[in-house]
DNA sequence: CGACAAATGTAGAACGTTCTCCATATAACG
DNA sequence: CGTTATATGGAGAACGTTCTACATTTGTCG
C-alpha cells in the first residue's frame, strides 16, 4: 500500500473494500472472495476478513457491485398500488427474500405503458439481478426482449407460450368457473359478468382469462347462448354511473360475477343505496378475497387466489432462474371459493 | 479509437457513453456534458450528441452513474404496504417525479426496524440522491446519522426539532382536535379514543400526536378529567377480540375516535354484527378518509389528511434539498373533517 | 498586432466492486 | 529429491459513468 493510499484513507471516511483489506492485512481480492464466498478461501483468511468487516461496519456499495457483477437486488414492478391485492404479492416476495441476501425494490407504473417501460429499463440499468412484473401491460414480445437482458418472471400475465421468461399465475379461467358453478349450485340461472372496460385488450390479462372461464362455465351449465358480459370503466365518475345503470336495469340479472372485489364492493354499496337487496334481489361474487370483502359489513363472497403465495412462488422461480435454470416455467395455482352472505344467507363466513 | 476498441464494440452489444461518443465523433466527456447539460456545450455539439443518442437508443447506466455522481433516483421507504393511506403518498411522489428525470424506487420495511435500517443502507449504497421515509420507526438520532450521508425527508414523523433532515406532516394534533370538536358539536360528552397498542412508543409517531390532540381538545371541552384512551393491538386475532370487548362493555362511551380508518372500519363492522347501532348507540370518527370509508355501505366520518398532497410536498422538499438547500424545513398541513353517517344521520356525504 | 479573457472541447483519473489470470506454498507421489 | 497436482492468496484489468484540469480556439480591446 502506497503512502498516497494511506492519506486518502484518512480524509475519505467511507469504508470500502480497500479499508477492510488494509485492516485485515490482506488483499482486496481476498476480501471480495470472502464476500462472495468464492472458491479458494482458508478458514484463517475468512476469519480475519469477517472480523474486519464486523469491526469497521463495512457495507459493499451496491452501485459498484452493479457495475461489475450482481447487485443482489430484485426489482418488482407493480401496475397499480391501490388495488389491495397487489400489496399481498409484495408481502409474499418480501417473505421469501427476507432470509436471503437479496432485497426487493419496487416501482409503480400506474398502468402507464411508457412509465412501465422506463422503469424496467431503469432496473436493468441498475444491474438488478432479476425482475418480477406484476400484471404488466406490455405485449409479450417486448417483455421477451427485456428478458434477454435480465431474468424476468411475470405474475398475473397469461402467456404459457413464452419461452424467454417465466410466468406465475392463479388459474383465472378456473377461478371464474368456480364462481359460476357456485352460482349455479345456488340455483341461479340468470347470471351476468361485470368485467373491466376500456383498454386492457390482450388475452394475457387476468381479466380476459376470467371472461373466458365465465363463458365456458356458462356453456357447460347450458347457458351458453346468453352469457352476457358488461364492462365497467375504471375512471371514477363513469364507473359509479355504469354500476347504477346496471342496478336499475329492469332486465337486471339475478346474480353477478365481478372481475374484482374492487368493483364488487362498490356495487354492493350502490345496491344498498338503491334499495337492491343482496343476495335476495341480486347475488354477488367478487374476485381476490380482499380484506374488505371479509368485513361483516360487506360480507362479499369472493374467489381467493392468495396473492401472498403468488408472490412467494414468483420469487422462488426468479431466484432459480437467476441461479442458472434455462427453459421457461409456467406455474399455475388453483383458486378457491370463499362463500359469504352476498352469495347466500346460509353461507355465513365459512370457507369453501 | 484503437483497433481493440473497435473489436470490443463488435462483440459487446451494450451501448455505452463510448459508443455514443464514437458515433457522434466527439469525446466521451462531451457526451457526458450534454447528458448533464453542463456548462460549455455549443449548439452544434449538443445536436450531434443528441442525434447519436437518439439513433443508438442510448441509456446511461444507473449503476455506473451512482458510482461516480448522482443516480437520479430517490428512494421511498414505506413502513407497511397494506395501510391504504400509504399508496396515496406514493401516488403524490410519482406525480411530482413523473415530469422530471428522477424516478422513485420503493422499499417496504413491514414495520421491522432492522429491515428498515438495512433498506436505508441499501438505498445509500445505491447512491440514491435522496430518501423519503414514510412513518419510519427509527429514532431521530439514527435518522439524523443517515441524513449526513443522504438528503432525507420524513413524512408522518413529528420531530420539528430535527436539524439534519426535513419533515412533512399533517398536523395530527389538530386533526384529532377537529374530530373531538365535531363530536362535541353533535352534543356528545362521553367520548373515548381507540388508539394503537403495543410498541409505537415515540412521541414522533402520528398516533401519539393524535392522542395528544385528543387530550387537549377534551380538556378544552371541559372533559379533561376523563379522556380515556383504549389501545387496540395490531395483530389480527387479538385485534377483533379487543374491539368486541370494547363494544360489549356496559360503560361503553357514546362516541369514539379511532386513530385510523383501518380500525374504525373493523369496529363499524363488528358493531353491526353485535347489534350496536351507529351512530345511534355509538358515533364513530376515523382518520385518513380512505376510499373504503367513503363507501355507502361503510359511511364512516373521517379526518382527511390527503396523503397524495403529503407525498407531493415531501418530494418537492426533498428535491430542493438535493439541489442545495441547507437548513431543515418542517412543513405542516391542516387536515379537515369529512362528515358522514357514522357521526350523524343528517351529515350525509357532504364535506366539511 | 499583441495580450488577455471567454468559450468550447478533451484526456484521464477517479468511483468501489468483481473476476480472470498468475504466483506461491503445500501436499502427494514415485 | 524431483515432479506434479492442489490449495491459497494477490495483481490488476475491467465495468460505465462523472468531473477536474488542461488545451485549444475564438473573441475583445487597447
Amino acid at each position: 500500500m502506497s503512502i498516497e493510499d494511506k492519506q486518502k484513507l484518512q480524509r475519505n471516511d467511507r469504508v470500502t473494500i480497500r479499508t477492510v483489506a488494509t485492516h485485515a492485512g490482506v488483499s482486496v481480492a481476498a476480501v471480495s472472495k470472502v464476500m462472495r464466498n468464492a472458491y479458494g478461501v482458508s478458514e484463517g483468511l475468512r476469519a480475519k476478513v469477517t472480523d474486519a468487516i464486523e469491526a469497521l461496519g463495512y457495507r459493499p456499495s451496491r452501485a459498484a457491485r452493479g457495475l461489475r457483477g450482481r447487485s443482489f437486488t430484485i426489482g418488482v414492478l407493480l401496475i397499480d398500488i391501490r388495488n389491495p391485492f397487489l400489496p399481498e404479492v409484495i408481502a409474499g416476495v418480501n417473505a421469501v427474500l427476507a432470509p436471503s441476501h437479496y432485497q426487493a425494490m419496487i416501482g409503480v407504473s400506474d398502468a402507464r405503458v411508457q412509465l412501465e417501460t422506463s422503469l424496467i429499463e431503469s432496473m436493468i440499468d441498475y444491474k438488478m439481478d432479476g425482475l418480477i412484473l406484476v400484471a404488466p401491460r406490455l405485449p409479450s414480445e417486448i417483455i421477451a426482449k427485456f428478458a434477454v437482458q435480465i431474468p424476468i418472471v411475470a405474475v398475473g400475465y397469461h402467456d404459457a407460450a413464452a419461452t424467454a421468461f417465466d410466468t406465475v399465475n392463479a388459474d383465472d379461467q378456473r377461478g371464474a368457473e368456480i364462481a359460476v358453478e357456485a352460482l349455479l349450485t345456488q340455483g341461479y340461472r340468470d347470471i351476468e359478468m361485470l368485467s373491466l372496460g376500456e383498454r386492457e385488450g390482450h388475452a394475457v390479462s387476468v381479466v380476459r382469462q376470467r371472461e373466458i372461464g365465465f363463458r365456458r362455465a356458462m356453456q357447460r351449465g347450458g347457458l351458453g347462448s346468453s352469457a352476457p358480459i358488461g364492462k365497467i370503466p375504471i375512471a371514477s365518475p363513469k364507473r359509479e354511473e355504469a354500476m347504477r345503470k346496471f342496478l336499475s336495469r329492469k332486465d337486471r340479472p339475478r346474480a353477478v360475477f365481478c372481475w374484482s372485489d374492487l368493483d364488487a364492493i362498490t356495487l354492493l354499496s350502490l345496491a344498498m343505496e338503491m334499495g337492491v337487496r343482496v343476495p335476495d334481489d341480486l347475488a354477488v361474487i367478487g374476485y381476490d378475497n380482499s380484506s374488505t370483502a371479509a368485513l361483516g359489513l360487506v360480507n362479499l363472497a369472493s374467489i381467493d387466489q392468495s396473492g401472498r403465495e403468488l408472490g412467494q412462488v414468483a420469487t422462488r422461480t426468479l431466484i432459480s432462474r437467476i441461479e442458472g435454470r434455462a427453459g421457461a416455467e409456467h406455474i399455475f395455482q388453483i383458486p378457491s371459493l370463499v362463500s359469504r352472505n352476498s352469495l347466500s344467507r346460509s353461507a355465513g363466513a365459512s370457507g369453501a
